[in-house]
Parts: C-alpha cells; sequence; structure tokens
DNA sequence: TGCGCGCTCGTTGGATGCAAGAAAGCCCAG
DNA sequence: CTGGGCTTTCTTGCATCCAACGAGCGCGCA
C-alpha cells in the first residue's frame, strides 16, 4: 500500500540503509562507489544517488573527493543524539497520553506483551525485535504522522549503536519495566509523567553506551 | 570555518534551498533539471544529485517519472509539521534553561533586545529576521549540537509558510511579548514553564496559519 | 459528436566516458 | 637508512548519450 513503484536508485537506498542499521555494515565501513555497483550489478549513477541520499539522512558521510562511509559519530555527537530521541521519545509519550484512541491503546497492550514474551523467554533478538515494535507503536500513537516519521528515522540511525547494548548485565529485565510503566503512564492520561518515563527510559541506553564506547575501540576500522 | 570546498552539487543543492526557504521559488514550483541546468550552466548531472537530496530534506517532492516540486504539504501535515516543531522549541527551551551559561546568556539578551526594537520600529522584514536569529540563539542554548541542527533544519523546512503569517494583525507584538516570557522563563531556570512558553509561542503560529492556507487557494501553482 | 486508442514528443532514469584531485608508492638526495 | 618530492594510479565529479516511461494530442470509430 505505501510505495509506488520506485527507481533503482530508491530501492539501493532502502536495501544499504538496511545493511547499515541492521549492522552488515558497520560505523567507519568504507562505500566504494564502483564496488557497490558491481555488487549490485548496476551502474555508479544509482548508487551515487543513493549514497547522496543516504548522506543527507545522517546516516554515512560523504567527503568530497575521498568517498563515504559509515558514519562514525564521536562519542559527544552520539550522547547529543541520544538525548534528542530521548526528548522525541518524552514528545511521543506526551502526545500518546493525551490522545490515546482505543486502537493505539490495543496495540500498546499488544506490543508491551510481545515485549514481556520475549524478556522472560530470555530471547535477546526478539526481545530487541518488540522493543523496536513498541517504540513504534507509541511514535504512532502520538497521532503525528510528521512527527512519528522523524523518530522513526533518528531510530533508525541510532540503531547500530543501540543494537549491541542490550547485552548489558540484565538490561533486558529493566527495559521491560520501564516499557509498563511508560505504558502505565500513558493509560493514565499523565503528559508530564509519561513524558519523565520516557525521557528516562531512552537516557539510560545514552548513558550504558558510553562504556560501550570505550570498549569497542578501534575494531571496526576493519573490512 | 565551517564548509570545506564544496562539489557543485552541493552548492546547488544549498542555493536551491535557499531559493525556496527565502520564497523565490513557491510551495507548488516545479523544478525541470533541463531548465535548472541551463540556467546554472551546469549538466543535469549535479542538478539531479541536488533534486534527490533536496527529497530527503523533504523541502522538494519527487516523483518518479514524473519530476520535481516544491512541497506543498497538506493543511493536516502542516498542522503535524508546526507541532513538531514546537516540540522541538520546548525541548531545546528546557534544556537551554536547565544549562544556560553566561555566554548563551549575554546572547539571549542581545537577540530578544534585536527583537524588541524591530517590533517597536515596526519594521516587519527586521522583525521576521531577528526572530530567527532569536530562535536558533535558543537551539544553541540547549549545548546539543545535535538537536539544534534538527531544530535548524525543520525551521528552514517550514520557513516558506510563517513566512507570510507576521502580516497578522498586531503579530509582532504578540510575538515579542511571547520571547520576553521564554526568557524570563530560560534566566529562572524553571524548565517545565520555559517548555510549556516555547510550546505556546510556536503552536499559535501553527493555528494561524490554518486561515492562512484557506486564504491562499491555488494561486502558487503559477511559476 | 463523443469517446477510445495509438502515436509522438518531452522529460526523467541510467550508462558510459573523460578529466581532475587525492593517496600511495618510488626514487633520489642527504 | 631516512625524509622529501615527484609520479603513478585509483577514485570521484561531471558531462554526454541512449533508453524508457508518461503525457498530451489527434485520428478514427461508434
Amino acid at each position: 500500500m505505501t510505495h509506488a513503484p520506485m527507481n533503482r536508485a530508491q530501492r539501493l537506498r532502502l536495501t544499504i540503509e538496511d545493511e547499515i542499521v541492521n549492522g552488515v555494515l558497520r560505523p567507519g565501513a568504507r562505500l566504494d562507489e564502483a564496488q557497490l555497483a558491481e555488487r549490485f550489478g548496476v551502474s555508479r549513477t544509482p548508487i551515487r544517488e543513493a549514497l547522496l541520499q543516504l548522506a543527507v539522512t545522517g546516516l554515512i558521510e560523504v567527503k568530497p573527493r575521498r568517498g563515504a562511509v559509515v558514519s562514525m559519530p564521536d562519542p559527544t555527537r552520539l550522547l547529543e543524539m541520544f538525548e534528542t530521541m530521548a526528548e522525541l521519545e518524552a514528545s511521543c509519550g506526551r502526545l500518546a497520553a493525551r490522545r490515546l484512541t482505543p486502537e493505539h491503546q490495543a496495540a500498546l497492550a499488544a506490543a508491551l506483551e510481545a515485549c514481556r514474551a520475549a524478556a522472560e523467554a530470555g530471547d535477546l533478538a526478539e526481545y530487541y525485535a518488540e522493543n523496536t515494535v513498541f517504540h513504534a507503536v507509541i511514535y504512532r500513537a502520538s497521532r503525528n504522522g510528521f512527527l512519528c516519521e522523524q523518530a522513526l528515522a533518528l531510530s533508525r540511525r541510532l540503531a547500530p549503536f543501540r543494537r549491541i547494548q542490550l547485552r548489558a548485565r540484565n538490561r533486558v529485565g529493566q527495559s521491560f519495566a520501564e516499557h509498563a510503566g511508560i505504558v502505565e503512564a500513558i493509560l493514565s492520561g499523565d503528559e508530564a509523567e509519561t513524558a519523565a518515563r520516557a525521557r528516562a527510559h531512552v537516557l539510560v541506553q545514552g548513558d550504558r553506551f558510553s562504556d560501550l564506547i570505550l570498549s569497542l575501540g578501534r575494531d571496526d576500522a576493519a573490512a
């Protein structure tokens, strides 16, 4: 229902974006036009167009005459991005608390339940997936399509850095508890409380990540 | 200090973006590749690249095989965008209230004073310019570079639609009063109050614009 | 006379070719 | 043996060219 026939550049953009978001292409990885062109069986033109577009989203960086690499924000910038994400989540949550419809309420409950199941099963990959869904449901519940898109975009952009974090000890259990708290606040219609909890939920990730940053060192420059 | 030597596509992107933001190219205007190429004395390739990038930012829309036009969001989406802008402004204000440094405090005072001067002089164009500066100062005072960029980007995207609005009766006077209120809240360090005032300040524009939408009708389809 | 079909033309999508800039290797001098 | 400058080579930037898709128009048929 969503997309009309897309041209090559658009499809390539989505494909490459997915590879970045899903960790196939790691931050710091170099993106050679000719190489990608050969890999996808197209000429350099659509590849260039795709890369240029990804550069605008911030997922990659192109330096003039120097080619493109997957963005590797420094710790400060990453913290700023997480803080911004926290603000967006807070805004979505606040609006959701104000405007919750029965449909969105049901979706929220279902997403929370799926998180619970994954958490109790101890299935990390599954929890990661359901966590993503849960947040997307909140974005949608804000009933602001544009805000929802912005939140999703930043979320995707941060995915490469959030991915590794759930491994932290018992983070899954704590994360789920926070989810439940957010839902509770939304259901009670308390805008301020919802915003505060949503913000805190994301900021915790931001805090955790600094350990991560230090731990991963330089090992992503390879391949 | 900011930009290294840029290639043609980047410069074209900035140029065209400016023309859109400053109202030279109005929403709905068609962007013909060959035409632009001739106008700027380059081939279609960098033009295409620039347009594709602008499409990602949302300033223009490209429909496959159908060419590009300056975005003309429908009223609903425009409201959503203003609401999102209000949230971003609220976040910036809140963080500014928490983190205000003497330098940013001085910048804030200066920007407010410039607004006052323009408002009292009744100079609409000047007020518009100083208003833009004032908001940018708040973004920066959040001390979150990424959030600041996001706010600026959305602000630019909304510029074509905000531009016409200050003409409303006495909006300038009211706007200045709101600015003063926001500054006051920031100086007092009251995060919640700052956020509320910043949000309201932007939302008022959003409300006003619906009249606008209806009033401008279809006259932008022309060149 | 009104409607549908096909053709032409204009515009965009993509490929290829060429030139210019940057990085890496090489040679020579100290 | 080491450092600096040149050259070579690889990659990107841009222009040109061809193909494919859409839109608008005219013709023919009911």
